[in-house]
DNA sequence: CATGAATGAGGGTTCATTCAT
DNA sequence: AATGAATGAACCCTCATTCAT
């Protein structure tokens, strides 16, 4: 899924819509005008590229979820062993949640939220396709940590996919409601998250 | 926080927003008029009760959230051992996210949302209430644990119930996304979970 | 037209009103429920006594038109000279025009208004009754005038009326915009308008 | 104030207003697809150019104000002598109060009712601009009446404009109830008037 | 008789979409 | 191709009126 895909003006539309959300506007009240403002083109341009402003929200949402998923999975891939590959997956997922400008995290709390506009049937192939990128992240990190012998290869599939999931969505719920933990700082929870880890694949 | 506490015309609404929610009406779209019809009253009584729809809106989850949280934690609280607690839990959460007309399902996919409406604030009381709840259930399941032996009491507090949440949530992604893990049935996925659970608290 | 051929209830209600414009609450904006608060009464019991919220007004309006005209003629009818029919009756309008409170202030500004609801026919029973009024009032002070040689029998009676009328409406003018003739006083004002009449008459 | 400063939606929704007002609606009870609909224009339109219906009303009763009176005032300025100037603003009256579609008779009673709607201040602005024009008129006619040794000088300035004034709003009082005097012909009306005034002003 | 809770028609305003330029 | 002025359907909310108590 390369950028060149899409028009400059869909590009433009695509990142004149990330900007609204970095800047807290939510989802569900964007106007077109907005968008196109923030895109720096005529609003009637919109309906040139896009047939509905929720066609428009729902690309923008799939080229960011490509583009950032891309990133993510390109990097993790890219790092040899199992320990940093885990601290580096909830180093992002830190970041994303942290801040407010990440696209991915916008991402992430539109993606259950799009079933709002009439797209659900869209909406499905988005969580879809985040399930796709999840599943080769996951993958890449359980090959390394059977190479490595921190997995114990008896483990079934399933049961090494949802241990590494649950810590990660475990570590984000510590990440989004952080000030529930004030006696927990980030790197014990992530010291925790790891430990939790290899204790449920030995 | 009992129902008396909310007069019949609220109560109304409240049911008449669950009936909409649960017929698939989704929150962003849903008109005034549907819900005073939902809720058999004109549709300026809710203004009577009510400032504006998203007040209703507020109310109504808050409402719900109340209701059916507190029902569970009841419910845990009563049951005696550890490993029927959590098998327990699995089963809520499976039928919760399993059932259409599950209003707790509505309202956990709502909770997110309901930053939708300008209701940011109000929404984080949501979350805040809903981590109330939570927390009083894993409290249980810990002190049951502890009791019986299950958990070693030398982990962190943090650690215990992040390990808890961390199982629960993963479970909860599964029973979400059951299409894409066709091999693994129900029961081996509760199975499972408990198995890592034990494994973590060890 | 006596007060007592009105129930207590309509009392309350024309009372109600006249407070309430009196506060400044404007005739347009005006809700039955402010009025049945200001009246003491239910909102309902208003339908009892008026057909509609556009009749209760009129009523009102009606009411006070005849109470307060009432009064000035028979006032003015009691002073037997000219000169001091002419100053009472300037004194009258200034005391009228000027406080926030005069029921007669608030009439004669929505005399004309009438005609924003569909009571236009009802309107101009309304400026009849004025007019009636204000002929008695005219004929009482020419009566006085002509015995004292200060008009002229030979002007014709229109000729007299409409000089008294247009001295009152001048002054009437004067008060109402005041703050435009910051060099003049009030007494002064007053002394202008009768010196006028005077010439006319004569 | 030159009606190009005006865009042509905005004069096309003042012009629509007027139409309205010709055909005996009442500016009270006015809608805004009325409106749009008499301006021939869509009704979002009108909030292009508008923030609220009172604003557009407001406007336009500014703009007739502005444009009617500018016109008076110019006609009569040209007018050399004073009596000629007094007829010709008795004709005008007389043409505007009796014909349904002047919109200075509109606009004269609509001045005093801008208090209806929440524009209280607006409205006072309209008074003032209204007393301007009258007060370059006054003056224009005393200049004429002085120069012809019609106005005794003498006289303070505030009893030769008072004086002016009066005769002509007793002239629109007997305009406004001509079935009142039925035995006045409105020649006679008019002469009596311009008799009174030069008795006054001598 | 008196009430005020309930109603729902009605209207001001917004904003996605269109289309003439 | 690109625009943004214009549109009007849609919807929230108000408030005059009703009617069960």
């Amino acid at each position: 899924m390369r950028s060149n895909e899409y028009s400059d003006k869909e590009i433009a539309v695509f990142n004149g819509l990330a900007e609204l959300l970095k800047q807290g506007k939510n989802l569900y009240n964007i106007k077109v005008s907005e968008i196109a403002k923030a895109a720096n083109i005529g609003k009637g341009t919109i309906y040139d590229y896009f047939d509905s402003k929720e066609e428009a929200i729902y690309m923008a949402l799939l080229y960011y979820l490509n583009t950032e998923m891309t990133k993510i999975v390109i990097e993790v891939e890219k790092i040899p062993f199992f320990k940093d590959k885990i601290y580096r997956l909830l180093d992002t997922i830190e970041e994303n949640i942290e801040s407010k400008s990440s696209t991915l995290k916008i991402l992430l709390s539109a993606v259950d939220i799009g079933s709002m506009y009439n797209l659900i049937e869209e909406n499905e192939k988005l969580i879809d396709l985040f399930m796709e990128y999840a599943g080769r992240i996951l993958s890449s990190i359980i090959n390394s940590g059977e190479k490595e012998g921190i997995i114990a290869e008896t483990n079934s599939p399933y049961y090494k996919k949802s241990a590494i999931r649950c810590i990660f969505i475990g570590f984000a719920q510590y990440v989004n409601h952080k000030d529930c933990y004030k006696d927990v700082s980030v790197d014990v929870a992530k010291d925790v998250a790891y430990t939790q880890l290899i204790k449920i694949l030995r």
